[in-house]
RNA sequence: GGGCGCGUAGCUCAGUGGGAGAGCGCUCGCUUCACACGCGAGAGGUCGCAGGUUCGAAACCCGCCGCGCCCA
């Protein structure tokens, strides 16, 4: 932005990349592991998947968090913003198994070892694109220190973590009901599973004779096949039909077996006859229900989604859907089907593969839970850590509370290999492989998410005692999406705890979800998702994102700074539809306070030092408010409000500087001005919007780091520059008080003209007949276009023909040719009666005696103060 | 089934006891020498519905309707 004079426009693609390389360069970026972690600010990224591709929450969560770190940054305080990515077993092992497949062939074909490198180099290659599409957007993460899950040291760290918890007998292997994923052949995490609604299935009522002989009971189930594996059927205790039959055996059909007749509170009495067949093997809550009954946990359905021999000759090997079809039929030839029908239900689905979900016991790592969970909710309870918004806090409470063992192992090949070896019925458990010939380690590895609770520390050089973990842990802030408080933040919590002696982190921030303008979730299949890039660059607008004033195309090419302040205006304590008009109004604001730069510089020159020296109302005004909003802006980002913080500071710019500040101090500025107050206000001007922009920085970082660059006197990058704060010397409310009266009034004059239909330019002759205008009343006369007249003492009157109320009394138009008297008084016939209206009102609400007696009595004061000036007003007009 | 949240201007959202707000859109006017991504002025709302508490309710309480999310 060379020719200032010539520009018009902040053209943020030419200056994002621009001073993007320079702070890069700089390395500010890094700060030196130095000092405690109570002096210095830190947060550690959420590690984006090594797969991934920025997508709206991330942009969010960086904006969000880079706000934050710069704010501090901007306080002194060394500002780290640990960054790295997560290796996601499942995602990216599937990535590289599709290369396989068009490679024309498969994971199996070339074997554990070839396949583990094979994902080492596509991750070289394609792995940490999102790192850069960070950078894009500003965030000034320490790209100097990147870490990887599975870098030597972070593996180092998962091992131990394991070890110790084996040892501690908190990790233990069972058998256990896991979400199996037939596609993958892995369990998978209640992460990965996705409820689907509205799943047509055939509920099929099959009758089991009691073994008595007298008589059946009828269970309904939508998986016939499954009941090979039944052990039980089970009433609610409360259910008076089968009360005398409670402890009786029923012959389970097909295969013979009797089963006990059990009551469990599980039971709804309403659903079907009211009785549940019990399949402890194939099914999560008959699961539960078998271990509280001690029941036998049969499995028929295999690994690989066949039926096993257990479910008997007949139907071993065939699929679960042919067995299905197999059961009933032979329950037909029995007879024992009596009904069925179609039944809409809820149905788990792999989100990874798209396949049904197929609950099945199998032999797992698991995680028992309650121990560790015990100080993490502590740490919450007592505020150590504190969840904003602050009804997270009970979500987060409740989940451990009630928390589960966790399955923490995963038939993958891609992650931590579980360092677990076994040489026939041995045993051994350790980081290293134990001595000696015939060991063979456990084929599975970690959840992903067991490294990612291990991050804060993980990455800091846990476990051997480093600067960095000194300087940096615990964290200052956690910021992220509602959905991974369970899966993530809070086993941060509890490994933190644990492991690295200390909470991982003093605020958790959970912020917004950005849903489509339709309300869905933003998702690439469904066509509702965009890339935050296409917003900052241009790109595709999809057509749900299309609106009477948008058609169908492509974004404009926004800038960093305007998809930044458009994001944190969107977002909220809740779920927020995306807006464009917000972004436009980031741009909008950004281009604003690029104008007011050039206005200031091209008037001011470059001789010209920062300094508020306040000569007039308004300057004493700007200079109030501008402690106000430095304060403000500050707070908002403090608490997290970061939407306030946003619109808070467009506000400011756009009214209070631009509109009305620049606006007055216009004609102290021309040439023929006086050169005194010339410099002065041009010191006063160079400090506002000094001042203004090391605030706003934050929030739209390139824009301001650009204009600060082209300020008289400013030296290094706004980026490392101090934050200013508020000024309480410089807060004036007198002054805001007479400004506020001058914009009212301003504005009442400017609506009179344009109701009267008095031509644009001309200037209105006028008296101002009001009190507080002392040292307001010229610029009320500029900006309105009146000529206020001394009141003479006499022959004033004679030209009035109009008249115009303004906060403490009135204005009297004088006849000139601009003004259309008809249209005045009609102007004046309408106000009075507005004034009248109001003044009913507000006797009506003195008199009310409850009023008077019981509201507070500033109220009441206000209110007589009001009617008082209503009165005035009205007898003015 | 349990829990949490939401319903305010055409759209997206603020406002959480004392005269309904912002941005965008819309209408009218303006080549006002920083900005037409601009300036100025307007129109537009029985604050989901029905009760209650209160001198006073968009806000607090109860119920209903609609929508969303989480857990089961």
């Amino acid at each position: 932005m060379a020719d200032l004079q010539q520009r018009t426009r902040f053209e943020p693609a030419e200056v994002e990349p621009r001073i993007l390389a320079r702070w890069l360069e700089s390395g500010f970026v890094h700060p030196e592991p130095a000092g405690t972690a109570g002096e210095n600010f830190s947060i550690a990224i959420p590690p984006p998947n090594v797969t991934g591709a920025l997508h709206m929450g991330h942009a969010l969560n960086c904006t969000i968090q880079d706000a934050l770190v710069r704010i501090n940054r901007m306080r002194g305080r060394r500002a780290k913003w640990i960054l790295g990515t997560d290796h996601a077993g499942i995602a990216t092992q599937r990535q590289v198994e599709k290369l396989l497949e068009s490679e024309g062939t498969s994971r199996a074909e070339i074997g554990r070892e070839q396949f583990v490198q094979r994902v080492w180099e596509w991750r070289e290659k394609y792995g940490g694109q999102i790192i850069e599409q960070f950078k894009r957007l500003g965030a000034t993460c320490d790209y100097e220190d990147e870490r990887f899950t599975l870098d030597a040291q972070y593996v180092e760290a998962v091992l131990k973590v394991f070890v110790d918890l084996y040892e501690q007998g908190l990790i233990y292997r069972d058998n256990y009901m896991v979400n199996w994923d037939p596609g993958l052949r892995s369990a998978i995490s209640e992460l990965e599973v996705e409820e689907r609604e509205g799943v047509v299935d055939t509920l099929y009522s099959i009758a089991y004779p009691l073994a008595s002989g007298d008589g059946e009971v009828v269970v309904a189930t939508v998986r016939p096949e499954t009941m090979l594996a039944d052990t039980a059927v089970a009433v609610h205790p409360d259910d008076e039909r089968y009360a005398l039959l409670v402890g009786q055996e029923v012959v389970l059909p097909l295969v013979g077996r009797r089963l006990p007749l059990i009551a469990d509170d599980y039971v709804k009495s309403d659903f079907g006859t009211g009785a549940l067949k019990i399949t402890p093997g194939h099914d999560p809550n008959d699961f539960e229900i078998g271990r509280r009954h001690g029941l036998d946990e049969i499995g028929v359905i295999g690994e690989d989604g066949l039926m096993t021999a257990a479910a008997g000759e007949r139907y071993a090997g065939l699929t679960a859907l042919q067995a299905r079809d197999r059961v009933v039929a032979d329950l037909e030839q029995l007879e024992a089907i009596r009904g069925r029908e179609p039944y809409v239900h809820t149905v788990p689905f792999s989100q990874r593969s798209g396949e049904r979900i197929e609950p099945l016991i199998s032999l797992q790592w698991f995680m028992r839970m309650d121990e560790l969970a015990r100080p993490a909710i502590d740490a919450v309870r007592c505020g150590h850590v504190q969840i904003h918004p602050d009804s997270q806090s009970r979500r987060y409470i409740d989940w451990l509370e009630n928390i589960r063992p966790w399955c923490i192992s995963r038939q993958l090949w891609w992650g931590h290999q579980i360092p677990v070896w076994y040489r026939g019925d041995e045993t051994y458990v350790g980081a290293t492989a134990p001595e000696g010939e015939g060991w063979e380690q456990d084929p599975d590895v970690l959840d992903t998410w067991f490294s990612s609770a291990l991050w804060p520390f993980a990455t800091l050089g846990w476990p051997e005692s480093t600067r960095e973990l000194q300087a940096f842990y615990p964290t200052d802030v956690l910021s992220t999406g509602r959905d991974i408080l369970f899966l993530w933040v809070a086993r941060m919590v509890m490994m933190g705890l644990r492991f690295a002696e200390d909470i991982p982190f003093h605020h958790v921030y959970v912020h917004s979800i950005i849903q489509a303008p339709d309300g869905r979730r933003m998702s690439k299949s469904l066509g509702t998702g965009i890339d935050p890039l296409a917003l900052v660059e241009g790109g595709p607008r999809p057509p749900v994102y299309a609106s009477s004033s948008r058609a169908p195309g492509d974004f404009p090419a926004y800038g960093a700074d305007a998809v930044r302040f458009g994001l944190l205006a969107m977002s909220s304590t809740q779920d927020v539809r995306f807006s464009e008009e917000k972004v436009q109004q980031g741009q909008a604001l950004a281009n604003k306070l690029y104008n007011a730069t050039r206005f200031v510089v091209l008037r001011v020159g470059d001789h010209a030092a920062a300094a508020p020296q306040p000569r007039t109302v308004e300057d004493r005004w700007i200079l109030s408010r501008l402690q106000a909003i430095k304060g403000d802006t500050q707070a908002r980002v403090d608490g997290f409000d970061f939407a306030k913080a946003a619109l808070g500071l467009y506000d400011f710019i756009y009214g209070e500087l631009c509109d009305w500040y620049l606006e007055i101090v216009k004609p102290r500025l021309a040439q023929d001005a006086d050169p005194d107050d010339r410099a002065t206000l041009g010191a006063t001007l160079l400090h506002v919007l000094r001042e203004t922009l090391a605030t706003a920085h934050p929030v739209i970082p390139f824009v301001t780091e650009e204009l600060w660059g082209l300020l008289p006197g400013t030296d290094g990058q706004l980026a490392t520059s101090s934050l200013p704060a508020p000024d309480s010397t410089l807060s004036d409310p007198a002054a805001e008080l007479a400004m506020g009266r001058a914009i009212d009034a301003v504005r009442q004059l400017r609506g009179w003209r344009d109701f009267v239909g008095v031509r644009p330019g001309a200037i209105v002759p006028a008296l101002l007949q009001a009190e507080g205008y002392e040292r307001t009343a010229d610029r009320v006369g500029a900006l309105a276009r009146f000529a206020f007249r001394p009141a003479t003492a006499a022959g004033a009157d004679a030209g009035e023909v109009a008249t115009i109320g303004v906060p403490g009394g009135s204005v009297a138009v004088l006849e000139s040719a601009d003004v259309d008297v008809g249209a005045a008084e009609r102007r004046l016939q309408e106000r009075r009666t507005t004034l009248r209206k109001e003044i009913e009102r507000a006797q009506k609400k003195l008199c009310n005696e409850g009023f008077v007696a019981k509201a507070p009595a500033a109220v009441v004061e206000a209110e007589r103060v009001k009617l008082e000036r209503l009165r005035s007003e009205l007898e003015a007009v």
